[in-house]
DNA sequence: CTGTTAGCGCCTTCAG
DNA sequence: CTGAAGGCGCTAACAG
């Protein structure tokens, strides 16, 4: 492994001259200069990036916790965090930080922040709240991302959206289209709603248009969706659309709505939210609320990155919500019969 | 930040003793060593793992490079991969290191490979050849996982499966189901098959049952499969069998059927390979051929973290194939009509 | 402009 | 059993 030293030593110059060389400093003569580039680039030197952190105080690095990578969206955010992480010289330590119990793993965490990452980017949609502020050691730059409800975030700077509002363009639209028997499909974990502003969104909507809204809770998986919505089409009178407040179970019951003979959008309804790449895949296509995920994710990682340059820069509780959700129509949503 | 040095100096040793203590090296006296965890603990001490990195030049993370994470596969691999590095005390680094053509970024692998991480896992099924061997600097512990030819691997210690089985499983499923026109549709990049292996034993197997194998290639995701199988249900006779060389694929082959107006299983059947959680999911659920990701994520991280601590174990073209393929019967595919 | 001197936080000899 | 000393590879003052 070729070190600075020894470019230096072959250059005839020292050390502190070879590094500011390689980091443009400027205060090197150009000959010096030249000839330090030639002998690093003839040895193929690459700085050590470890020790560079060590030096100056400051890992490449940033962590993302998360519950389930293999989920689509976590997937999608994992990539374009990635992205936005890479753009500004950091690279991404994925955490699959949560325990067979659902809890976060501390002692795993601990490892990583602030160390080994400069900070840590939790990806909050269904994590407990208690757990959150005591998985992190204090003071190292963490950020929230993706936190359900915005009203009312952990102690923690929180980048999110308006998810209530994505519950009301979600209802607005199937209302717009006629329907007055929606029922409504809700991401539970356990007993625990996970997708608590969507469905407040959602159920306000549909009540102030005098709807009722009661909501079925199930699994946020497509399996769960299809067992949902098995029970709900068994209903009579039947609904004439469905809102879930995921995509994943959206997609879950149109397949129900397929096994139960019922034409989607003919004779069923069915609106997600999230815009996971999968909607747009499936057939009929999903119609759904797209969340901007990827500007998500940008500003995650940016807001995560700015906070480990400047501790201060965010206020412990700071807020930020990005982007507008907006209505994707695509094939699953049709005027009520 | 805690260090040792400040335990050390409030326990009233020397940071060596602390070391030793932590490290349970044993030979320390007992009652320095409770004072010294004591104090650790209360103090909340935690180890900077990029110091210990430095000082005995071993990175405790590994680099993990894909093309697209947000592929259900690669989201699965990952997941298992992160998981078992952590069994390993490791981290996981996740690149993704193809740029915009689809080559590997040389540059961004070489800030990490070897230094920040100790070693590189390759997901490679698809990416060049050539582009492979000059990616990762010389000298870099670095495994190739997934890649499709185990017949014909680049000069990288190689961990694999028998594709080649894998497509003579799916095409003896179709065959055992009195199957004979059977069309089989594979993955691409451009005009470059990605899953050969897969398709020469599938092609092999029919065309020793005297089953004409032409194939159909496509960009492997569910719209390339709809696509492609759009036209091969056009034909004349109309194909009872669709062999997919990848689950997406497979997928969208189904919900081309789908829009055909074709029965599946009964009018069609479509087997898949991989078996990604998607499958399962999926109405009707695909029938496909397992391949075992965790045990290769298992096994490959493994040789790269065995490979890291001691560089000579692997020969430089090392190769282990993981695992058998094995058929999963779900409910696309059915006696031929 | 360039070299010297200290560390960053930890680990590992090697004396005592 | 314990402490002192040196080094991992690099950066940041500070002299010259």
């Amino acid at each position: 492994m070729t070190t600075l030293r020894d470019i230096a030593l072959i250059a005839g110059v020292s050390g502190a001259t070879v590094s500011n060389v390689l980091r443009n400093r400027g205060f090197v003569g150009a000959e010096t200069s030249a000839r330090v580039r030639e002998v690093a680039q003839r040895l193929g030197y690459r700085p050590n990036p470890m020790a560079q952190a060590l030096a100056n105080g400051r890992a490449p690095t940033i962590a993302m916790v998360f519950s389930d990578l293999a989920n689509p969206f976590y997937s999608m955010f994992a990539l374009e965090a990635e992205r936005a992480a890479r753009r500004r010289d950091h690279f991404l330590l994925v955490c699959h930080a949560a325990k067979p119990d659902g809890t976060l793993d501390t002692a795993y965490l601990g490892a990583v922040a602030g160390r080994l990452s400069g900070g840590v980017l939790i990806l909050g949609s269904d994590l407990g709240r208690a757990d959150l502020l005591s998985a992190v050691p204090n003071g190292v730059p963490t950020v929230l991302a993706m936190w359900e409800d915005a009203a009312d975030h952990p102690s923690l700077p929180c980048v999110t959206l308006d998810f209530r509002e994505a519950g009301r363009l979600a209802a607005d639209h199937l209302l717009a289209l006629g329907h007055r028997r929606i029922a409504v499909l809700a991401g539970a974990r356990g007993d625990r709603v996970s997708h608590g502003a969507r469905l407040e969104g959602a159920t306000a909507r549909l009540r102030e248009a005098g709807v009722l809204g009661g909501a079925t809770l199930e699994e946020d998986s497509i399996g769960g969706g299809h067992r949902a919505a098995m029970r709900l089409l068994e209903a009579e009178p039947r609904p004439t659309a469905i809102l879930a407040t995921n995509d994943l179970l959206g997609i879950g019951a149109i397949q129900a709505a397929g096994e139960r003979g019922l034409a989607v959008p003919r004779e069923l309804s069915v609106v997600g939210i999230t815009d996971i790449w999968l909607a747009a895949e499936m057939r009929p296509a999903l119609t759904t609320v797209d969340i901007d995920t990827r500007r998500i994710a940008d500003a995650s990682v940016n807001a995560l990155l700015d906070l480990i340059a400047e501790p201060d820069a965010l206020a412990r509780d700071a807020l930020r919500i990005v982007g507008r959700p907006s209505l994707v129509r695509r094939a699953s949503t049709a005027q009520a019969p």
